[in-house]
DNA sequence: AATGAATGAGCCTTCATTCAT
DNA sequence: CATGAATGAAGGCTCATTCAT
C-alpha cells in the first residue's frame, strides 16, 4: 500500500503504538512489533519518528496538550461545583475522561515508575490538573493563605496521592481487578465512586 | 570466585536484581547486567534460576511471604486500633514499613500494569492486607454485614484504590514528586499522613 | 527549494559530496548525509546520478579530466625545466595544486586501496601525468631506449612510488602528519620539498 | 561447533577480519560476512569483542606490538649496515617483511585517511621505525645536531614521506599496479627497490 | 557451585533505492 | 526539477539461554 498520505500512516503508528506500549510496556514493546500492527515498513518508522523514545514521547506529549487545552478552557468558566451532587458528577465526567484515555496513562505512569526517565510526564499532567484545581480555590477563598508555599505543598500532596492517583489507578488496574476479585466493572465504577466521595472529595469540605 | 556457599549467592542475585528491575523494569534489565553488578557469573544465575522471570517472582514472592507473616501475627494479636491517635501510629509504621520496602514494591507495581502477566502479585498482596483489614472489622461489628459478597466487594474497592494504592504510590513516587514539585522528604511524607488520615482513615468512622 | 538551475544543484551535490566522502570515506557517508549537507531533497540526488558509485565516479572523472587537459595543454609547450631551480619550481606547483584538490585525491587514493574496485582512477591519473614526462624525456634523448617496454615499466615504478606517491601521501597525511609530530603546516612542506629534490628529483639527473 | 578454545576463536576472528578489513574497508566488512567467514556465530564475535572498532584496533595494535619488538631486538644489536650493498639488502629484508604483512598494513593506511580516526596507527608505526633509524644515526655521528629539533623534524619528514611510505605505497598496491600497467610482480619488485636505492637510499650517504 | 564459551533470535536503527505526485 | 513517502535489506549490537568443563 503505498504513497499514502504521510500524516494518516504517523497516526496510525500513534494509536498502534499507544495499544501495545500500554500492554506490555515500552521495553517489552518492538519497533517490529509496532510495524507489524499498524501494517507499515519497519524502516517508515524511523521516516516518521527520530526513533523508539520519539513515538512514547510524541504519545504522552499528545495527552499533555489534551489535559491543557481542556483545563485552560475550564478556568474561563465559572463552573466550579458548588454542592457535593455537581461534584460527583464532574468526578465521573473526570474519571470516564480517563477511561477513555486509559491506555495512554497506562504508559504514564508505567515510565514515570522508571528512574531515569526524563519525562516527568505523570507529574506535568497532574500539574495541570492541579493548577486548575488551585484557581477554583483561589477564587472561593480570597484569602492569602492559598499563595503560602506550604500552603500550596500540603494542597499538592493531598490532591495528587489521595485524588489523583486513586483516579488514575483505578482508570488502569479496573479490568485486572476485576478479574482477580471477581467483580463486575461497572459495580466496580459506583463502588470507586463512592468510596472516592466519601474520602477526598469530603476532605474538601474541611479545606474550603 | 572460590566455592562460597550457594545460599548467599542466591541472595546476592536477587538483592541486586531487586535493584536493577525497580530502576530499569523487567525489561530493562538485562541477565548480563545482573550477573556483572551481583559479581557472579552469568551461567551460575541459570544454576540458581529456571529463568529470567524466576527471578522477579522469587523477589515478589519473597515479599508475599513476609507480608503474610506480618499479618498472620497481628491477626493473634487483639491491638487493633481504636482511638485516631493509634491507628495514625499504625498507618505511619505500616507506610515506614513500605518505604523500606520500596524497591520492591516498585517492581511489583510495574509488573502489575502490564496486561499478559499472569502472576498478579500486587492483588495477592492487597488482598493479603485486606483480609486482616476484615478480620478486624469483624470481631468489632459481629453482625452478618460483613459476609455479605457485595458488603466485601464494596470493603475491597475502599480500601485498595482509596487505601492500599495511595500509599503504594507514595511509596514508589516520593522520590521523584519531591524533585519534580521542590519538596522536602519529610514535609511530604507528613503532608501525606495527615492527608490520608483527613480522606481514608475518617472514612472508617462511618464505616465501623 | 524553488525550481532552481538543475546544473547548479549537481555541482553542489559533486561538492558536498567530495568532502564527505574524503572526511569518512565511500561507505561512511550515506546519501542521506549528502542530501542534508547539500540541502536538496534525498530523491532528488537519483534525479542527477545513477546510484551511489556513480556520485563517486562523477568526483574521480573530473580530476581525471582536470589533469588530462592540464597534462594535454604542457604538452604543447616545450617548457621542460632543465636546471634544478626551474624543476623545483615545477614541482612545488604541482604540489600546490594538489594540496588544492586534496579532497578529491584521498577520495581517490582510499577507493584505489579496494581489492573489488574496477574504476583504478589512482592508476588513470597516475597514467596521465607519466605519459607526459615520458614525453618530455622522449624530446630530450631521442634514442630508442625510451620504447624499450623494459624501460618504460621501470620508469613507471619509479615515477609513480618514488614519485607520485611520496607527493600524494604528503597532500593526503600533512595535516594529521603535523598534529601527530607537532610541526608546522609551512615547514613540513619545505622539508618535504627539500627531501623530495633530494630523492626522486636527483635521480632524474642520472636517468636523463 | 561449540566449546572450542575461546583463545583459538578470538585468533581466527582477527585473522579473518584482517582479510575482509584489508579488501574491503572496515565500513564495508560487516560483523555478518566476518562472522560467516570465521564459521563462527555473529554473537560470539561480541563475547569476544566490545564492539567493531575493537576489532579493527585489535588488529592494528598487534603489528604495533610486532614492530615495538622487531625495533627494540634491533637496538641492542649493532649491525647498522655500512655499506651500499648491507644497505639494499636490509631493505629487501623489509620490504619483504612489510609484504608477509600486507593485508594488516593495508587496513592502517586506510583507516589513517579517514578524519575522524583517533587511533594513528600508521603515525605511531612509523614512529617506532623511525626513532630506531635515528638512534643508528646517532651512534655514527655522535654530534650534537641529531638533537636540535628542527633537525629531527626535517628527519622525519624525509624518512616518512620518501621512505617509509613509498615502501607502503609499493607493498599495498603492487599487485592493482602490476595488473594495471601490466607487470610481472617480481620485475615490479626489482624495480621498485633498485628506484628506492637511487632515490631515498642514496639521500642518506648526504646526511650521514 | 561455578565458569567461559557458544548460540540464535531479536533488538533498534540506517541504508540505498524507488516512485507517485 | 523537486518532493515526501515508502520499501526491504542489512547494519551493529544485545538478549535470554545452554552446556561442557
Amino acid at each position: 500500500m503505498p504513497k499514502k498520505d504521510g500524516y494518516k500512516t504517523r497516526e496510525k503508528i500513534l494509536q498502534v503504538a499507544e495499544d501495545l506500549f500500554s500492554e506490555f510496556g515500552f521495553d517489552g514493546t518492538s519497533i517490529a512489533k509496532i510495524s507489524k500492527a499498524a501494517g507499515v515498513n519497519k524502516g517508515l518508522i524511523y521516516y516518521h519518528f527520530k526513533d523508539k523514545k520519539d513515538i512514547v514521547v510524541s504519545i504522552l506529549q499528545s495527552i499533555i496538550g489534551e489535559i491543557d487545552r481542556k483545563t485552560d478552557f475550564s478556568k474561563t468558566e465559572d463552573d466550579q461545583p458548588d454542592n457535593p451532587d455537581m461534584l460527583q458528577d464532574k468526578i465521573r465526567m473526570e474519571v470516564e475522561y480517563c477511561m477513555r484515555r486509559k491506555r495512554i496513562i497506562t504508559v504514564m505512569l508505567m515510565e514515570s515508575l522508571k528512574k531515569d526517565e526524563k519525562a516527568d510526564f505523570l507529574f506535568q499532567c497532574a500539574d495541570l490538573v492541579m493548577k486548575q484545581e488551585m484557581d477554583g480555590i483561589r477564587k472561593k477563598m480570597s484569602t492569602g493563605q492559598t499563595t503560602d508555599p506550604e500552603w500550596t505543598s500540603r494542597f499538592r500532596v493531598h490532591e495528587f496521592f489521595t485524588g489523583f492517583m486513586p483516579i488514575i489507578s483505578f482508570v488502569v488496574l479496573q479490568d485486572k481487578w476485576c478479574k482477580y476479585f471477581d467483580c463486575e466493572r461497572d459495580k466496580a465504577l459506583d463502588y470507586f465512586l463512592d468510596s472516592f466521595q466519601r474520602t477526598h472529595l469530603s476532605s474538601h469540605h474541611g479545606t474550603d
